[in-house]
Parts: structure tokens; sequence; C-alpha cells
DNA sequence: ACAAGGCATTGACGAGGCGCAATGAAGCAC
DNA sequence: GTGCTTCATTGCGCCTCGTCAATGCCTTGT
């Protein structure tokens, strides 16, 4: 077990604010145990039904978790972002394949240490505890969206899930000409599986909100944003629409993408 | 606080496996502090939005998980069944509203005791958390089944998910003249917003599964199975047809329904 | 029994999305 | 640079599914 440089250490607390909130001697336990891993684009972290003795966060980029299809394609059913976790903590081996999007910074433990810890450390385990129960209302509200009857519906509401879900994310998210900017950090493809959609349909989509005026596409990967209600209300959630215009668009650490 | 007799004492560890492995002290005391409330189908047994004090464990019957639109219609997210978890512990308010979908048996814990108990014992929240691990799991999995292009494709898929996720739940799942039958218990509305559809595409995509010899349609909320490969097939998830099939055929204990 | 309401089903029609194929556009190896 | 690969986009035919409407069944209330 190697040192932890120091500014490592910061990172780690940096990118997951509900860990910065324990107990100094649980943070120092932490940061005795944990490693930093530095992931390329495209390389895959944990292969499905992996035993993968680890337990991560992510300290910085985009990864993807996906299922492999018998026929060999992916099928991508979720994103995570900086501050998100991985792994399965005492029991079974992973369900889905996880995969870097963008070059990625992690923040690993291994299982056996990490989990004497959180027996140890009943706020750890409450902060673990309550990370999960989020990670399932997030996972329901992806439901929600895929059960849009339209493409451009679900096109719609994932639009509206990267600006809340990942809200605060630079990678993915920056302001321009006073419009919100939001990155897709996958491709067509990946983005029709996760709608259940064909690319092709994905892609008229988007020309599709871009004609009625309610985004601009800027790179295939890069859309502005003009109007939040209106995206709001083609994804069948009018009530979201305020809320994030609201709160956004008044904060002033929103920088500029490109 | 009563005293609970001691039959629905033994109903809670019948109905959740997982809390009859751990050891009698915590037996003893979780029986101390829980409630049986009774549902008639129908009920809304939480709002969305309610502080909603309690940690709640289906011992008999069926509830459905639904969002309130803006609009007042319900879509649903998800069904709870005998041994499945409801409730939120240590945060904040329910995110979606749980209703009775038949008659049903709760037992209900106040979150006050629940957390504190949850604090002394190691054990029971090691049990709660793989709970809440693989209830992600399965919400992804209904991710795989809704992001499906076609409403054939995705109406399959919910009859495996009906399958397999409540395989063992008497009331949703039995044998008739050799062949599987699942019940479904809600409606096709609720199955068409759950499903991404109409209900009008989903009576179609039934009778179209009909047509083609994968099911027959005893009542508009009994099918049985002719082939559970077949079924697989339609999916998108060959390799799952296999599994079930080659495990529930083989069961002793599947039982008619009506 | 009768009416009334809810739900499943069926029909007809048209918009929308899939499938295939072709064309651009961008990145990478050499 | 050239060729190659990958990805996004566009066109077009056909099938699916959303939409509106009507019918029939079952349950409930009176």
């Amino acid at each position: 077990m190697t040192a932890t440089p120091s500014s490592d250490r910061a990172s780690l607390f940096e990118a997951i604010p509900d860990l910065a909130d324990l107990p100094e001697p649980i943070r120092k336990e932490l940061s005795q145990i944990f490693q930093i891993r530095k992931i390329g684009a495209g390389q895959v972290v944990a292969d499905a039904g992996d035993p993968f003795d680890m337990i991560g966060f992510v300290t910085d980029g985009i990864l993807r978790m996906q299922k492999t299809l018998p026929d060999g394609r992916q099928h991508v059913v979720g994103l995570l972002v900086t501050g998100d976790m991985f792994g399965r903590v005492f029991d079974g081996p992973m369900q889905f394949a996880i995969e870097a999007a963008t070059d990625t910074t992690l923040c690993t433990f291994r299982r056996g240490p990490f989990e004497a810890l959180l027996a140890r450390s009943p706020e750890l385990d409450r902060v673990i505890l309550i990370h999960f129960l989020s990670e399932i209302d997030r996972t329901r509200d992806w439901m929600i969206v895929l059960s849009n009857p339209r493409v451009r519906g679900r096109l719609a509401g994932f639009l509206l899930m990267l600006c809340t879900r990942f809200r605060g994310v630079e990678q993915l998210f920056g302001s321009m000409d006073g419009r919100l900017t939001i990155r897709i950090p996958i491709s067509r493809a990946d983005v029709a599986h996760l709608l259940g959609a064909r690319p092709e349909s994905i892609s008229r989509a988007f020309h599709a909100l871009a004609d009625d005026g309610l985004i601009d596409i800027i790179r295939p990967d890069l859309v502005a944003v003009s109007s939040i209600e209106d995206l709001a209300e083609e994804a069948g959630e009018p009530e979201l629409g305020e809320l994030i215009s609201d709160e956004l668009l008044t904060r002033p650490d929103i920088k500029a993408l490109i």
C-alpha cells in the first residue's frame, strides 16, 4: 500500500461532499486505503459478471454503465459522473459493465478494507445507504423518461435529466450566450439504446427539436437549450422546467464549454 | 405500543427471509416495534412528498409505486410484492406514491425506532443495504425492458419480469395444464404507462402474442405462457428463457391459479 | 331489472418511427 | 497528403403505433 499524496486525498473529498462531512478519524482511515486510478476513454473498468473486488468513486470524468447483450451489442443503462459511486458491497458480482466514456479519474477501495471500515463506522455506512437510496430514485426517474411514448419526448426528458442530474459537472454543463449548454457524453447509438430507439430516429428527433427552436445543435455532442420550459413541456413534465430554469440560470459558477 | 400476536410475528419472517436469517436478539427487537396494517385494494399508503414516517415490508399482496403527473394521471414506475420493502431511511420525503393494487398486508415500523435499531445492529443494516442494491439492479432491469423499441418486445419483457421477479408469489404466479400462468396485477392502462405505450397498443400486443401462440389470454389479467423461450426471444433476451424455463418448470410447489 | 360507469377490445386512419442504404463529416494510421 | 474507419445525418418505403371512435363486457349502485 503506497502512501497517498495529499492532493489526491483532497480530490476525493472535493468530489464527494458526503464523504467530506464525515468525522476526521473516518476521513483519515478512508484516505489510508484508497487508490487513484486514471482510466482512458473507452477502457473497461469492470465487466458484467466480474467478481470485481472494488468500490469506486468517480472524481473526474464520465463512465457508462452497460449491459452486453448476447448478440454482442452494448446497452447503456446509465451514466456515472463526478461524485457517483459504483461497485458492490457485501454481495455478488457486477450486473453491468462499466466503461469510461471520457478520460476518467477514479478513487477505488479494495472491498475487504472498505467493508471493514463500513462495519466500524456507522456514519460511513449511513452515507453509503443514502447514496443507494438516491440511486434508486434516479433510476426510477430514468424509467419515467423512458416511458414517454414518443422519441422526441424521451429525448427531451433525457436532456432534462442531463440538466438536473449532471448539474455542476463542468464537463457536461455550461452556458453560452446566456443559454444553457449541455454536453452529451455518449454517441448517438448509445443514446438510441438508452432511449429505446434507433440512432436515425434520435438524430431526427434532435433536429426536430432544433427546427422547433427548443435547442441549437452546436456540435453533435453539444447542444444549447433555448427554452428549458418548452423542453420540459415536450418531455411531459412542465413543472420541472421552471424549477431548473429558476435555479440554474441564476448560478454564477456556470462556465462556458467548448 | 401494543403486544404483537405471535402469528403476525411469524408472518414477517416468513415473508422476508433475509430478516429471518438475523440473530435472535435482533429478530426479537424487530418484532417488538413493528405493526401490521391491512390495506384495501385501491387505498393509498403514501403520497409523493409525504414525510411518511414509516418503513414497510410487504407480507401479502401487491402495491403500485407511481408518480402523479401534473395533469393528474398516475404513472406506474414499479410494483411491490411479498418480501419487498419501501419507505426511506434517514433522508427525505417519498419520491413516489404507493397504492395498493390488491388487498394487502403490510408490516410497518416507525422510522425512529427502526433507525435506532439499524444503528445498533450491523447485521440488520447490512440486510437493508443489500436489499437496496438488489432494488437498484431490478430497476435497471426495468430500464432494459423499457428500452426495447417495440411494444411487443416491451410487453414480452414485462411478462418475463413478472416471471422472474415475482416467482414464488402465489398471487402472481402458478401453473395450468403444465404451462406457467401469470397474473397481471395492474390494468391495461397502467401497463401502458409503465411500458411507454397506449392501452390500445398494449391490448393489440397481448393479442398479437396470443395469435402467434406465445401466450393464451385466459382473462384480461391472467395469461398462460406457452413458450418462455419464445417470449424471451421476443424480448430480445434469449438466454433468459432457458434459465427461467429450467428453473421454474421443475418446481413442485407451483400451484394452479383459479 | 335497469342504468351507469369503468375497462378491454376492435376498427380505421394517419403520423411517426424502423430498416436499409447512401452521403457527409471528422478522426486516425501510415 | 491518402486511405480507412467511425460516426452523424438524410432519403425513402413500409410497418408500427398513436389517436379518435365505437362496441361490448363486467361491476356497481339504485
